[in-house]
DNA sequence: TGATAACCAAGTAATTTACTAGGTATTAAA
DNA sequence: TTTAATACCTAGTAAATTACTTGGTTATCA
């Protein structure tokens, strides 16, 4: 049970953004170089950050990608939720492969997945970019600007 | 984002472990056909909830494998912690690839992680076997012996 | 017009998952 | 004492997923 590099590269890399949030448009390459990603992969993921309404960007020279809303407005569950999907497995599936209807008498240990997967939730919905930003800025000088792991 | 079959068939089998616990030793045979698992792929699961404590095994004729603690005192966490390991991710890396020994003032991302963790463990902490057991009971006829997903 | 940077599609290497195969060791019952 | 049942063990493997890479194209600004 583990998040994938999207949800890690992705979550770092949106806390590098937040960071340079103020600057105007950031482009990927400074982020890869920061981070330490491959950018090409960064691209695959911002696409999914900007289809999932995260960031937005503005193309040719000159250009980059910024938040699209404040760093308190965007939780760490967004953006996870985003690049790693839902925990899901909850599809009920019966004996014969057909799908489940029932709500109730059936699925023992869906309930389990489900309450797992709002227990995730609240979790990562209580934590802004904001919250990360100030973290990123109380704790550690600037003289790296790697957010580790 | 998900558990994998470890996950899934180990809290399923651990069900129906446990719906079957008061009839002595269950046979791996009669939980893999029940819940639709290969016995072999089981067999390995079942190593591993051994080795954590959670169950236990007679060998030869007659053998089979129970629960080494009643329902009510086995976790879901026991059993996902036990299959699928912490969360992890946790290792707290620098950029040239030596650990970082600080707890302070690296790893902004960090105490992301902890805290879904923590959420994690706290859901699955909360709901024993003995729970599900009762699920089970209560909310479905016992025609069907098949716990869904 | 040239440089820059987002955008896009497809391929691929590495890793992990989810098994399967084929045994050995132990025990109870016949 | 034999036989059947069952746990236990190791290694291999096919499929799926992940984590990229490659090689472009479009859009925008100076």
């Amino acid at each position: 049970m583990k998040f994938s590099t999207k949800g890690r590269y992705g979550l770092k890399a949106m806390l590098d953004l937040a960071v340079h949030n103020s600057e105007g448009q950031v482009v990927l390459k400074s982020i890869a170089e920061r981070q330490g990603l491959s950018e090409n992969y960064l691209e695959q993921l911002f696409a999914i950050l900007k289809k999932a309404k995260l960031v937005k960007s503005v193309r040719g020279s000159q250009g980059g990608y910024s938040l699209i809303d404040s760093p308190d407005k965007i939780t760490v569950g967004d953006i996870l939720r985003a690049l790693e999907g839902p925990l899901v497995l909850n599809e009920c599936v019966a004996k014969s492969g057909e799908t489940c209807s029932s709500d109730y008498n059936c699925c023992v240990t869906r309930g389990v997945w489900r309450k797992i997967q709002e227990g995730i939730d609240t979790v990562a919905d209580s934590i802004t970019l904001q919250q990360l930003v100030e973290d990123f800025s109380n704790g550690r000088s600037h003289e790296e600007n790697m957010f580790y792991i």
